[in-house]
DNA sequence: ATTATTAGTGTCCATTGGACACAGTTTCTT
DNA sequence: AAGAAACTGTGTCCAATGGACACTAATAAT
């Protein structure tokens, strides 16, 4: 192993001085990082090996390690170069509230264009610059409402948790979006011969039937963050 | 690889008919997940391999495979085995505020025990009696609320997402609480850097300092989901 | 007693992440 | 111009991993 926290912080903040002797690099991080995550995009993260990558590159398993110190730090840069910084689109005359739908719509879109970003990113780690710039405007967006800065870090974190789960929920539904996939029908059969032990469960099941899918839930969850959020700004401005 | 989703749900739901034919097994699945939680426990989900679990058992590596198909089963079954059923505590006389509270609650205790529960449930995969137990509970607190079916599987979803979040940001942190571990350090370093790029980060960590630590980002984040239900259901109500 | 099953062992294999020595390339110094 | 220094990509090697498969021993039905 080649990881440690501190490596990696230099890794993805650089910077990167082009070394003054030697041959030149054939290679650069963000190349590196480009073809880790064509891979993973198409493959997901399990089928990400050095070698899948350096073949991908033109190259021995063992030139990437001149790069990056290891496979961990490797993933950490495509998570950091998948999910880009942030770049806000609405108008900035709009309130707290929408600038965070908007928000929380665009990194739901990340999340579901690099589903493998969620095995990426269980456990302690360290976030590069673009990961960060999206926490950063988030928490920039409840300036001035009243929380206090633990309070508006806690609800940047609140929603990302919301935008995991229903990448989670979606990846386990299948590209098309019902779960009419192996493991929906695998859950259906179950459901089907175990149902009594889980009453509630089977109703709200049948009473969903056909109501919107993952869609749906995600909005339902935005909305409800949103709405308690904002419940306890208006209760502060009293 | 030996890991259908059919095999998945007959192994994690049984039945587990003892064959009548051939010597008698020396182990059995519920020992065989105890012993792999164990080891999971004490040094993480990576440090995981069969051969590990079989030599706890006194047991050859491939002796595991006469009950298990893969090692994705085996992790299966230490999720179920180690979340187990939920055995609602409360008084029955509660409204659902309470008990989703107290779920949510006990569901932290038991994800902050076994921290590689977090990785073991990314992606698609099936779900045990003892998993599905919890999510029957959970909606069926909300059964009379005016949700609809989708709503209170939408709800229990939420919550179960920042339970998840807030185990992932325990576990950076590190056992004691605060963030003086080595990533802690680390990113301090990185804000102390780069803190001018990122203003309102910058500002809700210095004035956060010492509020309460994750504790605090728990029960914020608990607290709004629920007054975000709370909102909806009141207002269905009228 | 024979036979069908089943359980655990031992051996083998491909793949993985990574260590390390080496040869070739480029630039700096003399 | 000529080393020397620094660096790059390659080839070889290794331990560990998940898993396939054949084999022996044990059990119960016939």
């Amino acid at each position: 192993m080649g990881g440690t926290h501190a490596e990696m912080a230099r890794l993805l903040w650089g910077p990167h001085p082009r070394p003054a002797r030697g041959p030149r690099p054939t290679l650069d991080l963000d190349r590196i990082a480009r073809a880790g995550i064509e891979i993973a995009d198409s493959d997901g993260l399990a089928a990400l090996s050095m070698q899948r990558v350096a073949a991908r590159l033109g190259v021995t398993k063992m030139a990437l390690y001149r790069y990056v110190p290891g496979k961990a730090e490797l993933v950490a840069l495509m998570v950091d170069a998948a999910i880009g910084p942030y770049r806000a689109a609405g108008k900035p005359r709009n309130g707290w509230r929408e600038h965070l739908e908007e928000w929380g719509r665009q990194l739901l879109a990340g999340f579901q264009r690099h589903p493998w970003m969620l095995d990426a990113t269980v456990g302690p780690r360290i976030m590069g610059p673009g990961e960060l710039s999206w926490l950063e405007y988030a928490v920039s967006t409840l300036d001035g409402t009243g929380l206090s800065g633990a309070e508006r870090m806690d609800a940047a974190v609140l929603l990302v948790g919301h935008v995991r789960e229903i990448t989670q929920q979606a990846r386990a539904a299948g590209p098309t979006g019902d779960p009419e996939t192996e493991l929906g029908a695998v859950l259906g059969d179950l459901m089907r011969e175990h149902g009594d032990r889980f009453p509630a469960l089977t109703s709200a099941l049948i009473s969903t039937a056909r109501s919107g899918g993952q869609n749906q839930a995600w909005e339902f969850g935005l909305q409800r963050i949103l709405d308690g959020l904002a419940a306890l700004i208006d209760q502060r401005a009293c």
